[in-house]
This record gives structure tokens, sequence and C-alpha cells, in this order.
DNA sequence: CTTACATCCTGATTGC
DNA sequence: TGCAATCAGGATGTAA
């Protein structure tokens, strides 16, 4: 489930291959994705070069030459690879790679998504801001304006979990249901704790949890993130660092209390019920 | 404004 | 064994 490390990890791996590269063609196998791309797309990238990969929030901003940008997400089960257009790796079905881009290093871009629940779209970059993806996003959890008064104000009078909060991303934008887990655990605080009932040391807790917590996933290249040629769909390192996210009935590492889980939100929630309070 | 919940989709897993 | 039901979940749209 790509979140804010995995994307983050997607985007230097690309940007090694990727940057400097000029789109030849493009060609949309499936434009059914969650939103349908539209049906100038392959024409409106083709001849573009890439100059620059950005991240927001989960969301991946490829920009091309001509004063337009790619916005795309990877939804639940999307991945973009960088490899040769004949050859597909081992996890990858040839059935999903819905969109792909003819470079002119003789590679492609792919875009393959089995659930769709994905987006790729083509928009003048001055108008990435604004866009509906964008314009309502909270602030980055590394390096902008999320701390402890910010999430204090936030949270004032709010019922919702508090790990709804966190995967919020009008509240604190890029944060999804593993590294919410991940990081309420490290901040000793239980997933289903109102979020307007939590202390203020609580809350900085949370915040000082967060940027470790990301920082630690983008450091092992994510959790699920399939390296971007290796065909072996290896699984990206921090899964084995996960303290609580499905460890349901396993002994939690600091204390031995067995992991419980709970639905949260429509969500599985994991937690120590020792060490989170 | 806030919260709750259904919806999109396919593949993996579980249940009978 | 085989097939059906269930689960997974990010963003969004609708309803309360």
């Amino acid at each position: 489930m790509p979140e804010l490390p995995e994307v983050e990890s997607l985007k230097r791996l690309l940007a090694r291959s990727i940057i400097g590269r000029t789109i030849v063609s493009a060609r949309i196998n499936e434009p059914r994705l969650r939103r349908a791309v539209a049906a100038d797309f392959a024409a409106a990238v083709s001849g573009r070069r890439i100059e620059k990969l950005r991240r927001r929030a989960k969301y991946l901003i490829i920009d091309l030459s001509g004063g337009v940008s790619l916005l795309g997400h990877l939804g639940m089960s999307g991945s973009l690879t960088y490899r040769d257009a004949r050859f597909v790796p081992d996890k990858f079905d040839a059935r999903h790679d819905h969109i792909q881009f003819q470079l002119d290093d003789g590679n492609a871009l792919v875009y393959n998504d089995p659930r769709r629940f994905g987006l790729l779209k083509l928009l003048p970059t001055v108008e990435l801001e604004s866009s509906v993806e964008l314009a309502a996003l909270g602030p980055e959890p590394i390096g902008d304006s999320f701390d402890a008064a910010y999430l204090a104000k936030t949270a004032r009078g709010r019922k919702a979990a508090i790990k709804n909060l966190l995967m919020d991303q009008r509240v604190v934008a890029g944060i999804g249901n593993i590294y919410a887990a991940e990081i309420l655990f490290r901040a000793g605080v239980r997933p289903t704790r109102r979020a307007g009932r939590l202390k203020r040391i609580e809350l900085e807790r949370i915040v000082e949890a967060t940027a470790p917590i990301l920082r630690a996933a983008i450091d092992g290249r994510g959790t699920t993130f399939r390296t971007y040629r290796d065909s072996s769909g290896r699984p990206g390192d921090f899964v084995t660092r996960l303290q609580v996210y499905g460890r349901a009935g396993e002994p939690c590492y600091t204390c031995s209390t067995t992991i419980r889980s709970t639905t949260v939100g429509q969500r599985s929630s994991f937690y120590c019920p020792t060490c989170q309070r």
C-alpha cells in the first residue's frame, strides 16, 4: 500500500533513470483508472522531456517540458516501473499494464495497477497547487508545519479516533494505515483514542514519532515497495521493522504482550495494549 | 463542520 | 477439491 515513504522511494529510484528522457509516445491500454484517463492524454505527453520528479503527500509529480506536469497516485496497487517495454517482471501481470510511455532510450515507463484505484492526469504545472487533488492537502509530516501546536489546534473538539485524524490527508498529508499504526505505537497512544481527548504531551509524542518512522521507512525503501526494475518483487526492507502492523496475535517486541487488532474507521488497526494507552 | 459509511477494483485468503 | 464469501484499502461522494 503506497504511502509517503513508498512514493518517496519510487521518486528517488525513478529519477535516476528517467530525468532527461523524452517521451517518444504513449500507449493507453486501459483508460479506466479511478478517473478515466483523458482521450488526448497520449498525444499531449508525446514529445515532452521529463524535467523533474517531485512528491506531495502520496502523489508523484512528473514535470514535463512545455509547462505541463503528470500527477500520479498509485492508489492501492499501482506501480510505475522503468523497464524494457517487451519485458514484464514476474510480479506484474501484463493485463494490468494500463499505460506505457515509450522513452527515447529504448525503455518504457509503465503504469501497472490491478485494482485501478490509481490516478494519472496531465495538467499545466501552474495549476497543480489548485487542483482538486492537491488543493486541500494538509502539511507534509516531515519538514513542514506539522508540529504539536498545529496538531493540538486541529484535534481540539474532534471526536474522531486519533488514527483517523492521522490518516486524514487534510490534517497531515501522506500517512496511511500502516504508518499511522507504527507512529501511534512509537508514541504509546492507542489508535482508538478520541483525538480531542488527548493530552498535550501525547500529541507531542505523536508528532515526535512521525518523522523518525517515515524516515526509517524511506531509508528502507518503504514497506511494500517493489523495486522498479527488479522482477523478484522483493518487498521494501521496512516490512521487517514493523512493530505492530499485521502482527495481531504475535508478541510485542518491547513487552511481549500479544498484539491486538481492532477496527477503527472501517480499517484494520493494530496496537499493543500494554505499550499504548 | 464533523462523522459515518458505501463505492470503486481485483487478487489473496478464508470458509464451507 | 471447488467455489463463494470475505478482506484489503486511498480517496471521494453522499447522507445524517
